[in-house]
RNA sequence: GGCUCCUUGGUCAAGCGGUUAAGACUCCGCCCUCUCACGGCGGCUACAGGAGUUCGAAUCUCCUAGGAGUCACCA
């Protein structure tokens, strides 16, 4: 049988980490075993619909990578792809479940279910209209009555299945609400809607997070009523903000997009939440997607709550910039560069000297801001114990840097020869030399790149116009 | 509360009856070095607790504790 697995999320709103991981664990596992990955999108509920939701969801897919072989864009044969254009699909459906046992109609309004609530606020609903007879059932339908249609589950017994990550699970019938299948309005509820949909789209697999773990029995009991085969379940644990909070949308920190404002790098993200819950058997961190596909299986998948660490995110995402080409990196920053201290300035220069030294593209404003918050040089800055040096140091030796920035060539090579020879004849230690010139052009502690390289981003006349500046105030 | 599930360093995470309990991030040293970073080397820190089973348990069983999920005409 051919694997297909699907995403299927609702609209709305922003696509969090965790909705982002299952739907990459998804396509993985379906490209890692030569199957389809289906894009349904469930709408059932359109209280909670949110205007643009679903072209989030298509471009956060887009710039993840992860492609899906059938959707609304994308028709497999067995669309439409979008649950509220399958409304009538559904009724058809409960319809049919009833006839065969499965389900009831049930005329309860919402004061009797309130009646049966438990003193602990819990509530299991009693079977009352399971016994309605025919006639009264159709007595009804005639006459109007509001009605939903419940699933009928037996009172007693167990029934289990096998997880693929969570291994046997079992539960007591008897556990289990007759839940309602077709609301009053007509809509199927997600649970309906859900196994009539998995079924219809020939899921192999169904992937999703763990909150749905202990309602999959109940799922079954529909695929059984029906016929149907079983899919095969994986449950995904949580991505979990810290030990007892879930990571969600609420937190608004989590969402794909705002990573990518961050100067994340979509491949460095599905790249760090491919680590969150699953290891490849040779623990190797860094992958690219086609990587992951080759080697994502079920076994490596863990069965605790992750916790989001963006500082490894972070290294990882450091990693990538490193490897980039060039000119990637640079065309990447530009637009850092264009909102940054360094507007206008060398910007290849700037990317080179920079593209080891930041781990995301945001680091790029305040790595640079020294540029033009040039100011009084605290006479702090020409310490440096290793090298020796201090503000009396400093005094005594930036006046002969003055000569060579005058004359030397301004490249960085020619600069750092001719302070190089210079230091030579003057017996002076050139590293003392270059950490004074540069704390003075820069009044910085910490610069992205040396004396020499910075007086070449400043140029000549600006750099003697600095050092200048700060020797008076020596 | 019932049910289902989880528990290895601060975090991610190997491990599936015999290991000095990997590796990574973080942090701290050292080296490299025109500052910082990169890189290299090294270090700190873990099997939730208790009973079993076994010659032997992080690995199997049970109990306790802690945590999560679920118990909607939400998905």
């Amino acid at each position: 049988m051919k694997v297909r697995t699907r995403f299927a999320p609702s609209p709305t709103g922003f696509m969090h980490i965790g909705n982002l991981r299952t739907a990459l664990y998804a396509y993985l596992y379906a490209k890692h075993n030569g199957g389809d990955f289906i894009l349904r999108i469930e709408d059932t509920d359109r209280e909670r619909f949110v205007e643009g939701a679903i072209d989030v969801i298509y471009s956060t897919l887009k710039k993840s990578g992860i492609e899906h072989d059938e959707g609304p864009d994308k028709d497999g044969g067995v669309g439409p792809y979008v649950q509220s254009e399958r409304k009538d699909l559904y009724k058809k459906y409960a319809e049919e479940l009833v006839a065969r046992g499965g389900a009831y109609y049930c005329f309860c309004d919402k004061e009797r279910l309130a009646g049966l609530t438990d003193d602990k606020g819990v509530r299991k609903y009693d079977k009352h209209c399971l016994h309605l007879s025919k006639e009264e059932v159709a007595a009804k339908l005639a006459a109007g009555v509001p009605y939903v249609i419940r699933q009928n589950i037996p009172e007693e017994g167990m029934t289990e299945y096998e997880d693929m990550v969570y291994g046997t699970i079992r539960v007591p019938c008897a556990d289990m609400e007759d839940e309602v299948l077709l609301k009053s309005d007509g809509m199927p509820t997600y649970n309906f809607a859900n196994v009539v949909d998995d079924h219809l789209m020939k899921i192999s697999h169904v992937i999703r997070g763990n909150e749905y773990l202990s309602s999959t029995p109940k799922y079954n009991l529909m695929y059984d009523a029906f016929g149907w085969e079983r899919p095969r379940y994986m449950h995904l644990p949580p991505i979990m903000k810290d030990a007892q909070r879930k990571l969600s949308k609420r937190y608004g920190d989590a969402n794909f997009e705002d990573f990518i404002a961050k100067g994340y790098l979509p491949e460095a993200i599905v790249n760090y939440i491919a680590l969150l819950g699953w290891a490849p058997k040779s623990n190797q961190e860094k992958m690219t997607l086609n990587e992951l596909i080759e080697l994502f299986d079920e076994s490596g998948v863990n069965k605790s709550p992750s916790v989001f660490d963006e500082v490894k995110m972070k290294w990882l995402n450091g990693l990538y910039i490193k490897e980039m080409p060039e000119e990637e990196f640079l065309r990447e920053a530009t637009p850092w560069f264009e909102k940054s201290a360094a507007k206008g300035y060398d910007y290849a220069l700037l990317a080179k000297l920079l593209q080891g030294r930041i781990e995301i593209f945001g680091e790029i404003p305040e790595k640079v801001s020294f540029i033009e918050e040039y100011g009084p040089v605290n006479p702090e800055l020409y310490f440096h114990k290793k090298l020796k040096t201090d503000a009396v140091v400093a005094k005594e030796l930036l006046p002969y840097a003055v000569d060579v920035l005058k004359n030397a060539p301004f490249d960085n090579a020619s600069l750092f020869d001719a302070f190089g020879a210079m230091c030579e004849e003057k017996g002076i230690k050139k590293g003392q030399l270059l950490f004074v010139l540069r704390a003075a052009i820069t009044a910085v502690a910490s610069t992205p790149g040396g004396a020499t390289e910075m007086a070449v981003l400043f140029g000549r006349e600006e750099t003697l116009r600095r050092l200048d500046e700060a020797i008076k105030q020596l």
